[in-house]
DNA sequence: CGGGATCTTGAGGATGCTCAACGCTAGTGG
DNA sequence: CCACTAGCGTTGAGCATCCTCAAGATCCCG
């Protein structure tokens, strides 16, 4: 789904206090990464940060690599650090359900499983950090706050999950695709950006996949916002919301 | 539509008065729980088992009673030991969509947030262990296994989720009808039960929230289902599997 | 510039919804 | 004990939304 984990406001890590500063470890990886407060290396401090590091491995990947695939032993996990891809599973006929777009900041593969439960692939160029499955696991041990910090985010993920089950069993094609747009803006705005600018990245067929629509009905339905001048659709991708307030009335159904 | 009026909850039963050895507990309202080793309790010992204790409350209630709103403060949290429930969100006009049923060993409220994403209403009569949530968090801090149980729950109430995304968003009548029975059937089998007798508590209406359909059009599934031979309809809310591998095919869409 | 992928638009059709009627069962009160 | 009622389940007829199939239009990347 459209991760929208609430912008944390408590302030940034401390890292004057902990045992290891971070300026201080040889060749850090993390050094310059913008996310840090995002992700699930934002709670840590020294020695646990210092070991989160040890297992940590960066990775590229391009439009439509395969990350993770259904089925498949679940030896990693991941956190985006800039890019989006999408998680989805896949009926034997083909069909697709995208059950989810990860951005910047977000984790994959929270479920502590032994098989992924779906397969996850790259949307234009994707910046990742890698963890072994394992290592981290014995990690969450040794780090309680580690753990308590995944169960956050799986309870998101949670809440998340259920929003994305009122939208796909009750609400019309229109309703979708406001909802879609008005998360998409949403999350924006936690992380401190105008909301009204928005990246959409994924193709009509993603996101169609995504709402439980076709692209064909996608399509006919963001002209039909066009029209009603409620979004404008601009060169890369991007979507102006004009009328916001609009757009989220038609999100929840009132007329 | 919903017409949920909202009855007043049932009575609380307050049976801890004070904290005595598990073993010496006179009535120890868990000595004879049949589902200790389904629940979050399974996992704990000695005095962590004693810490979980000194927090639960006994609670009852009988059909349709809500036990928690969504909105409302997240005060509390529960475990059924036995009956049926079920989750559900609203939208403003009344469109209501069931997230989830949960039986007895289930969790109920694992998200930590400070108010109810959902709602919950009892399914005929049900009986529940609840627990202070600010207690239980506590609690957390101090017992990490615990943490570590819940997390383990998030993750399957996570895949869950995912599935029921597919077949939400891509399944149809019929695929969703076979998917919940298989589901069901599945469920009992992991019990040690018969998994071709199913125990079906909730209306045509809820079956309908649930999957996102109609009750008229689950009404006339269940008909072609029976009429077909693959399942047969008993007396009591029952509901025989004749066929498991043509269900179990009509559930993953496979002609 | 060229060509494949993506997006848009149109016409027709099918799945599942709406509206309506009726039967069945259980709970209630005379 | 039975009539009455309310809720639930079933079935039917008609219809709306969204899907399917098809053809252009546009974009993008080499």
């Amino acid at each position: 789904m459209v991760s929208c984990q609430p912008k944390k406001v408590s302030g940034v890590v401390d890292i004057m206090e902990s045992a290891t500063p971070l300026s201080f470890i040889p060749d850090n990886p993390c050094a310059a990464c913008e996310i840090r407060e995002l992700s699930i290396c934002g709670t840590l401090q020294g020695d646990e940060f210092q070991a989160l590091l040890d297992i940590l491995r960066k990775q590229e990947a391009r439009n439509r690599d395969p990350l993770i695939s259904e089925g498949d032993p679940a030896d990693y996990v991941f956190n985006v650090t800039s890019g989006a891809i999408k998680l989805y599973k896949l009926m034997a006929d083909g069909r697709r359900q995208i059950t989810g777009f990860l951005f910047e900041g977000d984790f994959l593969g929270i479920a502590m499983y032994d098989e992924y439960p779906y397969s996850a692939e790259a949307i234009g160029r994707v910046n990742l950090c890698r963890f072994d499955r394992r290592k981290l696991r014995n990690l969450l041990e040794t780090f309680p706050k580690l753990e308590h910090r995944l169960l956050s985010i799986a309870s998101n993920e949670i809440a998340q999950a259920q929003d994305q089950m009122l939208l796909l069993g009750r609400k019309t094609a229109r309703e979708k695709l406001c909802s879609f747009l008005m998360a998409l803006s949403k999350r924006m705005e936690d992380r401190g950006r105008d909301p009204s600018i928005l990246f959409v990245p994924m193709s009509r067929a993603d996101i169609g996949d995504y709402l439980g629509l076709t692209t064909e009905t996608v399509s006919r339905t963001f002209t039909a916002l066009k029209r009603s001048n409620v979004i404008r659709l601009l060169e890369g991708n991007r979507v102006m919301i004009n009328e916001p307030d609009t757009l989220q009335d038609m999100a929840d159904g009132i007329d």
